[in-house]
DNA sequence: CTGGGATGTAAGCAGCGTCAACATGAGGGG
DNA sequence: CCCCTCATGTTGACGCTGCTTACATCCCAG
């Protein structure tokens, strides 16, 4: 990977604004991503990032797919293959606290329709759906494994944005893990009537 | 109320920004909620609009506001009071379709922090709170309710957020309820090993 | 060595949020 | 009844944005 080719050609941009935009969202927050606030860090001029992404929405799309492997990172370091309530509870706290840590790139992961086209984009969302169908299917293995993915990833993602969208608090970052474990085996230990 | 007082005084312009706005949410999606745009459709100048709203957070959080009472309609309409599973995910379909329904005013309720400034904001989501709190306390009378009730917020909204993302495929709208009913009755019924 | 295609630049358009200065007229105090 | 005040609406401007078109540079293949 050339360090710098020259002062002209750049060599590697797409990376490069990838890179820029993650570090603006980190900064700035998820509403100053422009194209040409990347581009100015980049160093190029305001319209070379349009020689690699067609429009701003994909250069979202790109940073999200980055967000959903970086996410699927978090997940697998909390536990690689959670087979009891207890494990699939702490990979619902890295989830959220994935959420927390990183607001700015958890919305534009998550605030906009995927971008069916993207390819790559597709599969990293896919590889977090397959991450918690395992899950699933170890833990209650005679349950309808469908219905039970979708409802435990509903769950650990409805968590995560009503942490970040204030409507649960997360201020005191310390209490939030306690609630998502409680919220977790509270709900799967639900009695009925 | 006023219908037209005069060329120049409008009479009733911030209710009329907050209707234009929601017209434009339907019309033409989220990302072209302006505060110009609504101030064209409105009738008026440009800038006309700040003299009631000190920005454009301010009229988004006044268009959130309108949208979770209106959602709070939408889940008493579903059942004012649920007291079964059943019931219970009858209010999480409504929840749910609600999102599909109007999905643009729905990102605008819940895509950017709680302005916690807004006293009525605040007040109109603390009614879905505590309808939520009320079904869990009388479905699951043994249990946590706070645990519980943040739990079930929080599938009920994470399986809306995620038809919404495309995440969960909702191209065929008579197959979500189904799917959400599956998905509550499967986490509600998860037999623990 | 030379020409073509990939990459970056320059200039410009329309739209946006926001501010400051100005215009209008509705309603109350004399 | 009239006039003054102040809330409300307008005008014009600034810098930012996404995006397009036309042009400049330079790597690499033939």
């Amino acid at each position: 990977m050339p360090e710098q080719r020259n002062a002209y050609h750049h060599g590697d941009l797409a990376a490069t604004c990838v890179r820029a935009a993650m570090e603006l969202l980190e900064e700035d927050g998820h509403s100053s991503l422009s194209l040409r606030a990347v581009a100015r860090r980049a160093g190029v001029s305001p319209t070379a990032p349009y020689r690699h992404f067609a429009n701003h929405d994909a250069l979202v799309s790109a940073v999200a797919t980055v967000g959903y492997r970086e996410l699927a990172a978090d997940l697998a370091a909390a536990h690689p293959t959670p087979s009891t309530p207890d494990e699939l509870a702490s990979a619902a706290v890295a989830y959220v606290q994935f959420a927390l840590r990183r607001p700015a790139l958890f919305r534009v992961m998550f605030g906009e329709p995927c971008d069916t086209d993207d390819a790559e984009r597709v599969a990293a969302t896919a590889a977090i759906s397959d991450y918690v169908g395992a899950i699933v299917g170890r833990t209650f293995p005679g349950s309808d494994p469908e219905a039970l993915a979708t409802a435990v990833w509903g769950l650990v993602h409805g968590l995560a944005v009503l942490h970040l969208d204030g409507k649960l608090d997360a201020t005191d970052p310390a209490a939030v893990a306690p609630r998502v474990r409680a919220a977790v085996h509270a709900l799967l230990a639900a009695e009925l009537p």
